[in-house]
DNA sequence: AAAATGATCCTT
DNA sequence: AGGATCATTTTC
């Protein structure tokens, strides 16, 4: 199987094709400590001006979004609560603020380094869950910090792998993104990918999965 | 200058 | 249901 790192051209594209096509594909992290890698199973798109949801909505532009106003296949890294990272990947060409939100993987290598440094002593299958479920936890699994704020993902030590898996289309769910109630309208958008029944998934699990279709159809889950 | 607010996670 | 904890944003 012919591995390749993910080249500009699959980032500098429609932001919702991105946070779709996303599913599968590696996150590899070389760090000092170490390498380590997961798989990518949730992933939400923030559409930049028109998206109540986004940092950049309304071309909102400060020290902390400016990454978002350059070419795709940069890395958007902010601090949440205090305490915790979130990793996004610019999408588009420069002028389109639109990011990718990576929520969570299922962890492929350096297990052992994760765990520490997630501060988690049981890697046992069925516990793996809080290694890399959720946003701030898959930051710090991997070491994801401030530093790589900008960092080219196509050329440093953060990168993407095609790893040859195409999720099929069946497979993908389509849901609301999580904890954006703030955002209006904007909170029902179906921009949130998942991979059906993967246990890394973060967050709100879906409770009624039927009524979500992958594509075109409305949300009714929402009784 | 001061207050409010989170694209979260953990514990009760 | 509430607390941790702080950079960014919003409001005075």
């Amino acid at each position: 199987m012919r591995v390749n790192r993910l080249q500009p051209e699959f980032y500098q594209r429609e932001t919702l094709a991105v946070a779709r096509e996303l599913l599968g594909k590696l996150l590899v992290h070389e760090s000092p400590d170490g390498v380590t890698a997961g798989r990518i199973v949730e992933a939400e798109a923030y559409i930049g001006p028109g998206d109540r949801a986004a940092h950049s909505y309304n071309n909102r532009r400060s020290k902390r979004t400016e990454i978002q106003y350059g070419p795709g296949s940069y890395a958007y890294v902010f601090r949440i609560y205090g305490m915790y990272n979130c990793f996004n990947i610019v999408t588009q060409a420069p002028g389109k603020p639109e990011v990718v939100l990576v929520r969570a993987l299922e962890p492929v290598a350096g297990l052992e380094l994760m765990a520490r440094r997630r501060k988690i002593a049981d890697i046992r299958p069925g516990r793996l869950s809080k290694l890399t479920g959720g946003p701030g936890r898959m930051c710090q699994a991997m070491e994801i910090t401030m530093r790589q704020y900008g960092s080219n993902l196509c050329s440093g030590s953060l990168y993407l792998l095609d790893g040859g898996t195409r999720i099929p289309e069946p497979d993908i769910l389509a849901t609301p993104r999580i904890n954006i109630d703030y955002a209006g309208e904007a909170r029902d958008y179906l921009w949130r990918f998942i991979i059906r029944g993967n246990p890394h998934v973060s967050g709100e699990q879906v409770k009624t999965p039927s009524e979500f279709e992958v594509r075109g159809s409305r949300f009714e889950g929402k009784g």
